[in-house]
DNA sequence: GTCTATAGGGTGATAGAC
DNA sequence: GTCTATCACCCTATAGAC
């Protein structure tokens, strides 16, 4: 490792640290209600320091939801090319998705808050990774229709509520409950296959 | 009716056009995100007649809320003095709250995304009231299981699950679709009450 | 790398003329 | 009722000293 690696990778660390930091602001206050001076009083830097991490307000932004989507998407594809039945890669992605929720409460409250307030490129990718994983979930509930496991009336309905059901835990999860990410996915998988109703 | 009656309801029917002027602005950039006088320019008028009419910035967007509110609570109370099965008031609340986004979805968008931004009594209304349209909910989920008809592991989980098909739908929905708010609400019920297992 | 100063343009809200 | 002018402050981003 050289010199140059060892500098790029402790600006890489900092420009981390800013962005978490960033990310607990704009959860709390909003992407449009945080100011950069307020971003800098937080993690004790001035204007001009700030500056040569971020590049951009907008530029952290685009990084807090790319860490989302490099948590999740992988894991996906990881999920994905597992040799399991539908209905346990379902229960995976469940997990998956509310264990980001949970270990990264502000982060994911960013991505599914706040990404209308990205432009131009960083918007695109945005949509694009989220179609991605969207279109995993999708595939899943195909092939277990397929296995003859899943019987769907409206595949697209499907999808979109069963991103309801985990999307919508950003809004009240509170790390201090009494659920764990893995209690709380299974406990959305039974409810999503089996329903409420007794008959 | 009298001549200053007359005035009055005159002023309402301005606010209220202000005001859901200002839902289609607050949906489409966010709250904090919309200016003053990008509001000014959208009603046609100088910053003092608007504040003549508004007060504040905040009083318009707790007035975006109330309306929400006034729609779905007064209803939701209704349903739930019907003489009628559980399942069937779990329905009717779940085209009560599609409806309202169909409707409204520029008041419901604000409703449901930038309720955070309200400070003082009006931030405490409103936690109010959604607390009381949630324990709507979940009483008629209670009422199933005493009737014999629901049958469910965790009566919490259960009510956020259904809140976060039914409330996420703001954020997909657009009017231009295939589906109206009778058959989507229909659809998520039965795929609430039955889930996608095939066993 | 970090600072301060500043550019250039917003912000919400109010005063007072008409 | 509606206007313009203005207050006091905030915004993102950059320049240039150190």
């Amino acid at each position: 490792m050289s010199a140059s690696d060892v500098a790029s990778s402790r600006r890489e660390a900092r420009i981390d640290e800013i962005v978490d930091i960033a990310a607990s602001l704009f959860a709390r206050n909003g992407y449009t209600g945080t100011g950069v001076s307020g971003l800098c009083e937080a993690v004790s830097l001035g204007r001009g320091a700030l500056y040569y991490y971020i590049g951009s307000k907008e530029g952290v932004l685009a990084r807090i939801h790319d860490r989302v989507a490099d948590i999740i998407l992988p894991r996906g594809h990881e999920i994905l090319a597992l040799d399991a039945p539908a209905d346990e890669k379902l229960r995976l992605f469940g997990e998956t998705t509310i264990g980001a929720i949970v270990d990264y409460p502000d982060h994911c409250w960013v991505f599914m808050h706040e990404w209308r307030a990205l432009t131009g490129e960083a918007a695109v990718t945005f949509r694009r990774k989220r179609r991605e994983y969207e279109a995993m979930v999708e595939q899943v509930l195909a092939d277990g229709v397929n296995e003859g496991c899943f019987r769907i009336e409206d595949p697209r309905l499907a999808v979109l509520a069963w991103f309801g059901i985990h999307n919508y835990t950003y809004q009240w999860f509170r790390r201090e409950g009494r659920l764990d990410a893995g209690a709380l996915a299974g406990s959305f998988h039974r409810l999503f296959l089996d329903g409420i109703s007794a008959a």
